[in-house]
DNA sequence: CGGTCCCTTGATATTCATCAATATCAGTGG
DNA sequence: CCACTGATATTGATGAATATCAAGGGACCG
């Protein structure tokens, strides 16, 4: 709400924020909706101040009210198991929606913190419902979003179930890649918002393990890795390593 | 369409095999929708004939056409990597919908194949997306399916993420064990009606391993096996052993 | 400048996969 | 009814992948 003296600055901001205008329709709620049923759904969601990094966009546990969607940062999600270490089971990038796992027993089943600042949209869970009761095409999205969820849920699996330590790792980096150049980013080159442990922990890894294939990678020359930031060299041998065979392989990836 | 000249036969066969009283509807779609509604729903839904085990419900790549229910027996549902090595993705009992999986792309990324004699409905998708356009319930119990399924993915992935082999195991015991007497089955005898093969590719552990586990949870005296008839004697062991430290733990198991 | 957190690297231990041999079972045909 | 076949399951011996333990190095923050 800064600059809110001022009528035409908020306009600016506002057509900035709105769904039609938003870089991300394509990947988020609207697609497939249209013009004026996507100001109907822009009117119900509420636009969040930016979140730190660290802090969290819910909590485990909390009763559902809303979906999220992020409009730029990037997003854990995680859950507890009974001895009290953390499994995380995504990491989330813009255009995405979260807490649709907490739809059923109307209480999440996972947490969601904010990997850097992320900012985020609230989508008022029992409204967008009323208006997907209007718009058929919203509810159709809604099950194709959570259709394509459960796809790479289902690679995943694969990937934990089958692949060894450093097709696992290539394949979270070829996904981060294909998702990074989704959003018009380079597929090569990005920051990798989380930690060397939250991969470990993603991968089913133990650190030592993922920053040794660090290291191993960047010596056999695949790829060149400062800190956070890292540079995908052999694009192509990484996703083979990863089982990605070409483009035309899977539609979705999620890491 | 057997009996097909006598009407009075007929409306036997049709009660018996609609929603309204089959004894699924708990757990399957038609929950929480309204009688009409329900007839409405049994109105588009196809029966098959039993599928012979090893037949398939759908192939991996087959066009999105319908989802599927099972009323009897049981059904994995797999994909296979590039490398042709086939990942089963879940074994699915009676009252589970599957097919989901294939909203997002039209095609279904995973097959579905037969363990056993198995019954099923086809419920034509696009019929019952119209159907849910009308019957607002019936989109909301379709979300609340798919969210069900997103949870218990999360799950698995902590299973294979973070469990040890023998963990693992008990941990597809207690679903399958909870599962059943959700259908009103014995919790504690049952029948595997997948092999050992499958259960290994399942839980990412090798075929030598869960024999081994089944010989040694046997040694301690936690289950009896007889190849494919299984009794689990400490339930509440084997429970802690998969953690599932109580029965409010997690609302949905599935494996 | 010191402290803390995160990451890296090396040495060792453990778990589980793999290889190989044998056993069991279901079905088939003699 | 029994021997034969192939598929599936069990069991043992070995090895490889990765976790764990331990120590040191860097980067960021006050």
């Amino acid at each position: 709400m800064t600059n809110s003296s001022n009528g035409k600055v908020i306009d600016i901001a506002s057509v900035k924020l709105a769904c039609s205008s938003c870089s991300l329709h394509q990947l988020c709620l609207p697609m497939g909706i249209g013009l004026d049923d996507v100001e109907r759904l822009d009117a119900i969601i509420k636009r969040r101040r930016p979140l730190a990094r660290g802090s969290y966009v819910f909590h485990l546990g909390d009763t559902f009210r809303s979906l999220y969607a992020i409009r730029s940062g990037s997003v854990k999600t995680y859950t507890i198991t009974e001895d009290g270490s953390e499994q995380i089971t995504g990491f989330h990038l813009p255009g995405e929606l979260i807490g649709l796992d907490a739809i059923n027993s109307n209480q999440h089943p996972c947490g969601a913190k904010a990997l850097e600042t992320t900012s985020i949209c609230e989508i008022p869970f029992e409204r967008m419902e009323e208006l997907a009761a209007a718009v058929p095409a919203l509810g159709r999205q809604m099950l194709r979003i959570m259709s394509r969820e459960l796809n790479s849920d289902g690679e995943l699996l694969t990937l934990l179930g089958k692949k060894s330590a450093d097709e696992r790792l290539a394949a979270l980096l070829i996904s981060l890649s294909m998702r990074f150049q989704e959003r018009g980013f380079s597929p090569r080159e990005f920051h990798l918002s989380m930690s060397r442990n939250d991969i470990g922990n993603y991968l089913g890894l133990a650190i030592e393990t993922v920053s040794r294939l660090f290291s191993r990678f960047q010596q056999q020359g695949l790829i060149c890795v400062q800190s956070k930031y890292i540079h995908l060299k052999e694009l192509h041998q990484l996703r083979e390593l990863a089982g990605f065979s070409g483009p035309d392989d899977i539609p979705q990836a999620r890491a």
